[in-house]
DNA sequence: TTTGCAAGTGCAATTCATTTGCATCTGCGC
DNA sequence: GCGCAGATGCAAATGAATTGCACTTGCAAA
């Protein structure tokens, strides 16, 4: 899945008013390449293999402010930490494989409808929402 | 809303061979009787009006216990701890009114259809799920 | 009914994720 | 280059939840 044109996650953070301080660049670098769901300790090993002075009170501080700034989304799956990902060009909802942790994105259009629907019958206005199914590879024959 | 014919809780622990001491039954009538989601510290308080004595660390215990055996059900919204309901009847999803903290149970047999057959798509079987909607009151131009 | 003992409890201390106070440092606008 | 608000490092604090330990207690078996 490419990415088309889009400001990275540092441009979006200068557009901001976000200083770009060194601990700060390496953090957008890591968020921007992960390819995952990374948790803080997580995040804060991948800057430490390119900048080893940075502190984890930093990256917890980072995150917030990103997350305030709507740069990236924070997620709480069943497993205590908080786990990140940049903010994806549309949004999607998960499966988290229960064997494995793994954490696979998916999305339906028709899902997002009806809960507008549902949301609209009950008067509401959608803020946000996540839709976590917890999953485990299919079982022909269950034992 | 009214519970048809269903075993209580205090029933259903015994059935599972859990035994029922005197904080346990204050537990399971508070779990019982509350039309909300509270957290530990809401349960305890709860539980101390009518039994002083009972520590917060039995609370968290029994949410466990419940929680293994399948009694009870977990849900951590966007507010840091955990809170609880006596498995419902049915399974339901949740709206939360961002502005009040307030949750509202909600069922569309139609997205657990979709999800369904979204797992399977992807060759999954679903072993459990939540989605929590956000919500605000609609704002038209009352008021 | 009494008894044995594993399960449950109270309490305090601990763990784990996350936050925060404070002194120091540094982007970046001037 | 200067100044300073914002950012950082470090250590200590917080808050939810768990756990070690000694003491109790349901409850099954006798």
């Amino acid at each position: 899945m490419k990415h088309p044109v889009r400001k990275t996650l540092t441009e979006r953070c200068k557009r901001k008013g976000l200083r770009i301080t060194a601990p700060r660049r390496v953090i957008l670098q890591v968020l921007e390449t992960a390819q995952d769901h990374p948790d803080v300790d997580e995040l804060h090993s991948r800057v430490r293999e390119i900048e080893p002075g940075v502190n984890i009170a930093t990256v917890y501080r980072t995150m917030n402010t990103l997350a305030e700034h709507g740069l990236i989304e924070r997620h709480s799956f069943s497993d205590g930490r908080a786990r990140y990902e940049a903010v994806p060009e549309s949004h999607h909802d998960h499966f988290i494989n229960v064997d494995t942790g793994e954490v696979i994105e998916f999305r339906s259009d028709e899902i997002e409808r009806i809960q507008e629907e549902i949301a609209r019958t009950y008067g509401f206005d959608i803020v946000s929402h996540r839709l976590d199914i917890y999953v485990r590879p299919r079982q022909p024959d269950d034992d």
